[in-house]
RNA sequence: GGACGAUUAGCUCAGUUGGCAGAGCGCUGGCCUCACAUGCCAGAGGUCACUGGUUCAAGUCCAGUAUCGUCCACCA
């Protein structure tokens, strides 16, 4: 072995090359933008993970797609910025921090707002430093010295900023209605909060008097305050309007009859109980009719005193006894088992009860229509753009946005009552005392939701609501990459909050990356249990390994992917490869001079190379253009293993061996170094730390392969002739190894081959006996006129034909059962291609070029048969 | 109730404007050939879920069916 590649350790070991890189690129400034610099912009802003622990797989595809991204326009020459940070996830943190408390048998309103924010800020600063050290380990080329958290000052100010201008364009408003509450978050929730699960219930007929009808929350009874009918329900029509006297658990009750659009005659009885407190529809219908609202059950979840003799109970314990109430004083008709979706806490799993309160609200109709024009006129492209739809639809049905939470962890609400004139003042600063009055103020003890100041990080990340040069070369940022699941929550609310403040979208396209599920497809969560931590996948196979196999599953198109061991074991292998066939090369630059010239043509197999390193080049660019991570990955990865490896090293250890001339071993080194480079700046973006470490390793490099430009396909680079005249090298070499395979033949015989080549192949294979000679292992003769020796195997490659000698090596039944089986292949080849052409209107109607190659197909496949039974025939009588 | 997605090799999945069905893993046979056994060579393996339609030509377009999944939705 030689010396240099005994020198450098046969597998790629991660660990200490990742280490030593990261620091180094970050202490070096790479990551850093600067808005002045040269280039045309391009900036992403991260989807800022919530610190509330540590990141998943989600995130590392995330982030590794934003890292290939940024990593190539780098390198591609653009003056790019990618702003790292954190949310603080008001609601998320509280359900941590609360069940940490719960653990010490604590609440939070115990501890009080003060200390609680206090463990807030610490629970923060060390999720998010977790989060931070996750994105460097993962190789995020990030400018961390821009890194963003949703309630650092400059974003609060920005908070403050939104809320005010909204408010005084009276699109923020403060209102009474019915809205999702969590009894055990104690706090409002929007409608996207709510996630809905299907359970099983009972379906209670109850008396009402002359009618009956079905419920499956029978607590509410005790908030009724009306019956309602469909309009041109003829059954009811004489109730209408009436007040009824009915027997109830509280005694006897005067209920109002009412008709309304929203009751569906056919379901149930027709009738409906209206509980304007306690139901969203019964809201609605209470409000068209005037029926009052009685607040039956608490923000505890419990049974208010409005609800008599059962105050105090559990909501759902009441149920149960209302019916049994019910039961004893004959008043249910009957009971069926019913299936319905109930409301959840999207963060808690609590059930939601629906409750009137009064809430900040923004009035997000104007908004949306903005947001929804901005993607029909592609000012945002959404990719997939099968999205769109989606977000047209939601766009269309959106109904008020609730933004108040009566959470502690996040931005207060800037609102301030006046004690004494009862006035609301809504102010950028704090205030002290009443404007109008200079009474004392009290601020709103609210916060907003998490989405709100997330709905400004495209910009308030960038100086906002400040005049700065980051807005001015940034802003809109050039790509959003982010999962699908936050489209409505954040993406929609970013174009709506950036369309209307900065009169600008926020973002030129959306990308919109698949769900990441485990081996078994159920997604990763921590109550599943099923995380793996991305860490130690990184540490077991590295992290360029683990960024291949993500970006490697990112199709466009693609909702869910599922990432099993093996892949990630197989991109590993991948890294490997490239390691070693890296020393293969390293070790054999002896005598190599960077920047000499070159003398004579370049041979063949050189040609060839680069014209197929050209391809994958364009390949790259193309794929990444339109984000199809997993093309570009996979046209690397086959041209690195398949053309450069298995092909290219094979042949030019040919020249770097056994050279005659020593010219000729200086071109090959040179082909080997040129392309090697190439291909390693082609891949950086995917696999940063190991073509770095290798890129370093080759003579002439620059300071680092992160700043060097992407590979461009250089002119007269793709060489179709060197294509074609390789593809037959390949298709003969193929053919007799494949003769070996099937004849169990030892790869350590020399096999003497008679070529009887085509006269348009005969010039190629001429200028490449040795070639094909070392790759089939084979000792070669051409001969325009020869026959078929006695005792060879036939092989056929377009139209010439090889003869493997086989006496002395092994018998011919092989052989036959062989010519056997590629005989029957040819016919059917031979049958399907003559039904085709025998069709008049494929000839007639087709492109030519499609009729003629199916033409050729056939003329070759029948020369091909031909060529193969006549030898069937001969090997019989030789046989004989 | 709407909308969207999936169904392709044993497994996990690509397949762009309709024009030669692909990859990785696994499997079979042979190889420790001086970069790599995390490897090399060769091979097997397909009714593209189903039914119908459009077309010279359909995995690809259209209509429908089935199964699975996701999102949205104020039928109590």
């Amino acid at each position: 072995m030689n010396q240099a590649s005994s020198l450098i350790p046969d597998r790629y070991e991660p660990a200490a090359v990742e280490a030593r890189w990261y620091p180094e690129w970050e202490r070096r400034g790479y990551f850093r933008a600067d808005p002045d610099g040269p280039g045309q912009p391009f900036s992403i802003v991260i989807p800022p993970p919530n610190v509330t622990g540590s990141l998943h797989w989600g995130h590392a595809l995330n982030n590794t797609l934003q890292d290939v991204l940024i990593r190539m326009k780098r390198m591609d020459g653009f003056n790019t910025l990618w702003v790292p940070g954190t949310d603080h996830a008001s609601i998320a943190v509280h359900v941590i921090l609360e069940r940490q408390l719960e653990a010490e048998g604590r609440t939070r309103y115990e501890l009080g707002r003060e200390v609680f924010l206090e463990r807030a800020w610490k629970w923060k600063e060390e999720s998010g430093g977790t989060i931070i050290r996750q994105l460097k380990r993962l190789g995020a080329s990030c400018d961390w010295s821009r890194e963003r958290f949703t309630m650092d000052p400059g974003l609060a100010r920005a908070v403050r900023e939104a809320f005010v201008r909204l408010y005084d364009e009276g699109l923020i408003y403060r209102g009474d209605y019915i809205v999702n509450w969590c009894p055990r978050c104690q706090t409002v929730l929007s409608d996207l909060e709510v996630e809905r699960e299907e359970r099983d219930a009972e379906f209670v007929y109850i008396k009402y008097g002359p009618l009956t009808l079905g419920t499956v929350r029978p607590e509410t009874k005790l908030g009724d305050t009306g019956l309602a009918v469909h309009p041109n329900d003829k059954r009811y029509a004489q109730y209408v309007g009436q007040t009824l006297r009915i027997p109830s658990v509280d005694g006897e009750i005067e209920i109002r009859v009412v008709a309304d659009e929203a009751v569906d005659p056919e379901f149930g009885t027709g009738v409906i109980k209206v509980t304007p407190g306690h139901d969203p529809v019964d809201f609605e219908i209470g409000r068209r009719h005037d029926l009052p609202v009685r607040t039956v059950i608490g923000f505890d979840g419990k049974m208010t005193a409005e609800a008599g003799a059962y105050a105090g109970l559990d909501r759902f314990e009441c149920r149960k006894r209302i019916v049994a109430d019910l039961q004893a004083l004959g008043l249910i008709d009957r009971i069926e088992p019913y299936r319905h979706s109930v409301g959840l806490c999207y963060r808690c799993k609590t059930v939601l009860e629906p409750l009137v309160s009064k809430q900040w609200y923004v009035n997000v109709k104007p908004l949306a229509d903005v947001a929804r024009a901005a993607v029909r006129e592609r000012r945002v492209n959404i990719i997939p753009r099968s999205w769109s739809k989606t977000y047209y639809h939601w766009m269309d049905n959106i109904r008020p946005w609730c933004i108040s939470r009566q959470l502690w962890w996040g931005h207060r609400i800037p609102a301030w009552y006046c004690e004494a004139d009862g006035s609301v003042h809504v102010s950028r600063a704090d205030l002290t005392a009443c404007p109008t009055c200079g009474g004392p103020v009290r601020q709103d003890p609210d916060v907003l939701d998490t989405w709100f100041s997330s709905g400004l990080w495209p910009f308030s990340t960038l100086g906002w609501p400040d005049d700065t040069p980051e807005l001015r070369t940034y802003y809109p940022t050039s790509v959003l990459v982010t999962g699908y699941d936050i489209l409505f929550f954040w993406v929609a609310r970013m174009v709506m909050l950036g369309a209307h403040l900065m009169k600008e979208v926020p973002f030129r396209d959306v990308y919109l990356n698949t769900l990441v599920r485990d081996a078994e497809g159920q997604k990763m969560s921590k109550s599943k249990g099923n995380v793996v931590d991305p860490l130690g996948v990184m540490d077991q196979y590295g992290t360029d390994a683990f960024r291949f196999t993500l970006a490697g599953v990112a199709a466009a198109g693609v909702r869910d992917v599922r990432i099993s061991e093996e892949r990630i074991e197989a991109s590993r292998n991948f890294a490997n490869k490239l390691w070693n066939a890296s020393r293969l090369v390293l070790s054999n630059l002896d005598g190599y001079e960077p920047g000499r010239k070159t003398k004579g043509a370049r041979p063949l197999p050189d040609r060839w190379i680069r014209s197929r390193l050209a391809a994958t080049i364009r390949a790259v660019r193309t794929h990444l253009g339109r984000y199809r991570f997993n093309d570009a990955a996979s046209a690397v990865y086959q041209f690195v293993w398949h053309d450069f490896c298995d092909w290219y090293l094979e042949m030019a250890k040919i020249s770097l061996y056994r050279a005659s001339d020593p010219a000729e071993r200086g071109r090959t080194q040179d082909t080997l170094v040129a392309v090697l480079e190439t291909t390693l700046r082609l891949l950086h973006p995917f696999m940063p730390f190991i073509t770095e470490e290798i890129w370093q390793r080759l003579p002439a490099h620059g300071d680092s392969i992160m700043i060097a430009p992407y590979p461009k396909v250089a002119r007269g680079q793709a060489d179709a002739g060197a294509e074609r005249e390789m593809a037959l090298i390949m298709d003969t070499v193929t053919a007799i190894r494949n003769i070996r395979g099937e004849m169990r033949i030892s790869p350590a015989t020399t096999l003497g081959v008679t070529v009887r080549p085509a006269p348009e192949h005969a010039p190629v294979l001429a200028g490449a006996t040795a070639l094909v000679e070392t790759l089939a292992r084979a000792q070669l003769s051409l001969d325009p006129a020869a026959s078929r020796p006695a005792g060879s195997a036939l092989a056929v490659v377009g139209g010439s034909e090889l003869y493997v000698r086989l006496e002395g090596v092994v018998d011919l039944t092989a052989e036959r059962a062989r010519l056997t089986k590629e005989i029957a292949r040819a016919d059917e080849a031979i049958r399907f291609l003559e039904t085709k052409l025998a069709k008049p209107e494929f000839v007639e109607r087709a492109p030519a070029e499609v009729v003629e190659r199916e033409r050729e197909k056939l003329a070759g496949q029948q020369e091909v048969r031909t060529k193969l039974s006549a030898s069937l025939a001969w090997i019989g009588e030789g046989a004989r």
